[in-house]
RNA sequence: GGAGGGGUGGCUGAGUGGUUGAAAGCACCGGUCUUGAAAACCGGCAACGGGGCAACUCGUUCGGGGGUUCGAAUCCCUCCCCCUCCGCCA
């Protein structure tokens, strides 16, 4: 959510931040309507300023009298409350419209992310590319010979439909495995502090983190029998990330600054529709309706989230460095960022089998953008609150780090474990196909 | 699913129609005292929004929404959440 005061100060730099990512606002309508709804906004409170005290009069006539004469108060209280009535109903569409336009704007990139349409204005940050890609082709995950004994897309297809899958074996150990390895980094050597968060939540989180209301049709929703699906207010659903669990849970709280910075770390599943992504990504593991992921989440004060965000980032590069994993950074230009986010790093991971860098993980700085709609606080020094910042970044997806380790460590005999897994594999050292 | 109880400021917790934005306590901030600290005492301390250069002022908010009333934290309806007991179930 965008401060409405920051808006009507400058109106053509929000603009232009906006198209900065592709964005045609209609500033004038937003400063007109909110003009009009603090003008109206004044005008109700002049009244209901006069009916307190009309009321109050009559309160006190009622104390001193047993018998007042109060007719008349009471008669002129009702004209009033007419036109209150009135005022409410023209206040409450204004700010309808407002808020449907300021919900549906992204964040404001920040000033050192580079302007561009889309992703081809990306920009490698050289001095983090990390290990030696491997220039030959080897297969695809989903090439490798009898790869389907233990990956069994046919079977999750009829259970459950296109986009999930049935791990089996060696590599569900190895998915299992994984896992741990992320949460365990991030417990110990990250300062992280670990979270089971729920899988379902309810509305208002996913408009506190922006999946909603926009991105309605990426989502699950979740039906409980009986449900009133009308009543929009009560809807569940099913996280696309843990970031929504985590995040809100500095929702509508006023934290002490003592307490900051929040670092959270939990591996859970994830449900996405997909549903703009019809046809891409359809063969393999790459893009699924259900897949595990490790998440961080941090929340700091203002001052202070930059530099928990190149902190952040270290931590995500730090499992890739340790599975030892081909990868490189990416800065992502304004037109390729995620709705909420105002800086974004991707980590991409070399996967031999494409010959080419498949995200893996996005780090990404939300700045007060988050916690304006959480309405998620802190006390400061001179005891003022103020909105804090939240961060959020895979750590990373590990779906994805399955396929890279099925790509990138492809032996004759099998698929080799890498060093840091083995205990968490039974010391396991290679997953025969 | 059945029966009951409850949701009040950062926290605990009073308050059942009329200056109650809300007692009291804790926490926090300032001061007095003290060599310093603690204790004690005195004072301050909600959020959000409108108007104003400012001092300040006005409005809204006691889980959410709706209603009754001149006036609602207090009464009514509805939804959500929490607790206790019973039933069912992983």
């Amino acid at each position: 959510m965008h401060d409405i005061q920051k808006i009507r100060e400058n109106p053509e730099i929000f603009a232009e931040l906006q198209l900065r990512r592709g964005i045609e606002v209609d500033v004038e309508q937003v400063i007109t309507l909110d003009t009009s709804k603090r003008a109206q906004m004044t005008k109700l409170q002049n009244l209901q300023n006069e009916r307190n005290e009309l009321s109050q009069k009559i309160g006190l006539q009622k104390g001193k009298d047993k018998n007042p004469t109060v007719d008349d108060l009471i008669n002129k209280v009702h004209v009033i409350k007419d036109q209150i009535l009135q005022l409410e109903k023209q206040i409450s569409a204004t700010n309808k419209d407002l808020e449907l336009i300021l919900l549906g704007l992204p964040n404001l990139p920040s000033d050192d992310v580079p302007i561009g349409s889309d992703e081809s204005f990306n920009i490698e940050i050289e001095a983090k590319r990390f290990g030696k890609i491997n220039d030959k082709k080897t297969a695809e995950h989903f090439e490798i010979a009898s790869i389907d004994r233990l990956m069994d897309f046919e079977t999750a297809a009829k259970v459950s439909g296109s986009r999930f899958v049935y791990l089996r074996g060696g590599l569900a150990m190895l998915e299992r495995a994984l896992g741990q390895f992320m949460l365990d980094t991030h417990i110990i050597k990250n300062g992280y502090t670990e979270i089971a968060p729920p899988l379902i939540v309810n509305n208002s989180s996913m408009v506190g983190t922006a999946q909603l209301p926009k991105f309605e049709e990426d989502q699950f929703q979740v039906i409980v029998h009986d449900n009133d699906i009308t009543d929009q207010g009560n809807r569940k659903w099913l996280i696309p990330t843990a970031e929504v669990s985590l995040t809100n849970i500095v929702r509508e709280k006023i934290t002490n600054k003592a307490d900051l910075p929040l670092r959270f770390v939990a591996l859970t599943s994830c449900f996405r529709a997909e549903a703009g992504a019809a046809g891409r990504d359809t063969r393999g593991m790459i893009r699924q309706h259900q897949f595990q992921k490790v998440e961080l989440v941090s929340i700091t004060e203002p001052e202070k989230s930059e530099q928990e965000h190149n902190r952040m980032l270290e931590c995500a590069e730090s499992i890739l460095k340790m599975l030892e994993l081909p990868y490189r950074v990416m800065l992502l230009s304004s037109g390729d960022m995620g709705f909420s986010a105002r800086k974004t790093y991707d980590l991409e991971v070399w996967m031999p089998g494409q010959q080419t860098y498949r995200e893996i993980s996005s780090v990404s700085n939300c700045g007060d953008f988050q916690a304006r709609r959480m309405m998620a606080r802190y006390k400061d020094d001179n005891k003022n609150t103020k909105y804090m910042h939240t961060l959020n970044g895979s750590g990373v997806a590990v779906g994805r780090a399955l396929i890279a380790i099925l790509e990138n460590y492809q032996t004759p005999d099998g698929i080799q474990v890498p060093e840091v897994l083995k205990k968490y594999m039974n010391d396991l050292s290679i997953i025969e196909i």
